[in-house]
DNA sequence: GTACGAACTGACCGTATGGTCAAACCATGC
DNA sequence: GCATGGTTTGACCATACGGTCAGTTCGTAC
């Protein structure tokens, strides 16, 4: 099958890499599709349609695939964050964009997600990269965050950025279970639409009451 | 061991139940330290002190006992907050009242709380009855919440439970992050005073703008 | 003491996992 | 043609898992 397609020449040019690509995408979709559990060596070998024995001869480990994986999602969800705060604006105008932009991000990215909130729990063999990663990045919007929301205790960044973080992440790792118990699916365009209206009335009401003095 | 403390007549008297509750003692104590990864037949075995076959023997599968050790978490959790709600008192007063003790349970029951979470995301073999669990606890809720707060659409019971749900619960779940990310122990007492606190007030922001017609 | 039956044990099975390895394959350079 | 070296393969290994089972222990009733 393979060799229908390759052609005289391209070999040394192309399989330099090119296998190796061809498991990290059939890697990062089957991640998305199955999460953290379905990810085993042979599972992802059949996805890329390749022997199973080629993910240890181009990746080493299941453990190494798996944090380069997670390393094309971090790299994406710090760019996205990044680029949504570099556009000027005011204070509560910068706060709603960071907003969207984070709603928009966990909407795409549901299984990444749904691996952090599991590993940084504590709860699989990942646990210590996604830990480093999301202590990066926190630190990351914190540091972005101060000069924005000046307080301290019990208003303080920290647990502002960690409260609105909460409310955005959990709709959607809690979506299964919110299926069932709300009775309807939580994921349509229309249920969707009037969870970012919350989250966005939820942060006013806290700007709101910070600048009274709350 | 045992032959030593057994004396004649307490065999059939005791031990009809004793090993059954032994098993679950170990098991849940076991769910508690080691999570659901952890939570293996002999792993139970070996905390109880007992041959694994006993397991299956008195318990069938080890789906069953995890199921028996979660019914209690979910037992008490419930009591715990009719418990609350049973209280008389003004809207604020037993919204707040209820928050503690939601904040108290989570505090206390990590274990279940990770578990849960973990399960409601569909990572895990024990998703169903989880979120059975789950959407009766919330119906039963929502059902207690909305004569308190009545509201439809972005600023719904639906969403206000959620979303406080959410901000007290993952501050539990994300515990061993925050102590990277913050560069502190978000479990001392005094973090977790400054928590609880946080929670209050962030309550409190938004009853201010549902008062207010936010 | 002997038959009975509940409680208990260790060995065993099937399956799945991550990982290894010697051998085979095959395009290329000489 | 042939040696070379990166690439690919199927067979294999150790480990761990849930679960089963034939057989043994042991208190009790007769």
């Amino acid at each position: 099958m393979r060799s229908s397609t390759a052609q005289p020449g391209e070999r040394q040019r192309d399989s330099e890499k090119v296998r190796a690509t061809q498991i990290l995408n059939a890697a990062s979709a089957l991640l998305a599709e199955a999460g953290s559990d379905g990810f085993t060596a042979a599972a992802v070998a059949r996805r890329a349609g390749v022997n199973k024995a080629l993910i240890f001869y181009y990746w080493g480990s299941v453990a190494d695939l798996f944090e380069r994986v997670l390393q094309g999602y971090y790299d994406s969800h710090r760019a996205a964050l990044e680029t949504a705060l570099s556009v000027a604006g005011t204070k509560r105008e910068r706060v709603h964009r960071l907003l969207d932009t984070y709603v928009d991000f966990m909407q795409d990215n549901r299984a990444y997600v749904r691996i952090v909130q599991h590993q940084i729990a504590g709860g699989g063999p990942y646990a210590a990269v996604v830990q480093r990663h999301y202590a990066e990045i926190t630190q990351w919007a914190l540091s972005q965050l101060e000069p924005l929301v000046p307080s301290s205790g019990a208003t303080s960044p920290r647990h502002l950025h960690f409260s609105i973080s909460a409310v955005v992440v959990n709709y959607f790792t809690y979506a299964p279970g919110l299926a069932e118990a709300w009775g309807h699916d939580p994921l349509t365009p229309g249920a969707l639409a009037e969870r970012r209206a919350h989250v966005h009335w939820l942060v006013d009401a806290c700007l709101d009451s910070l600048e009274r003095g709350g």
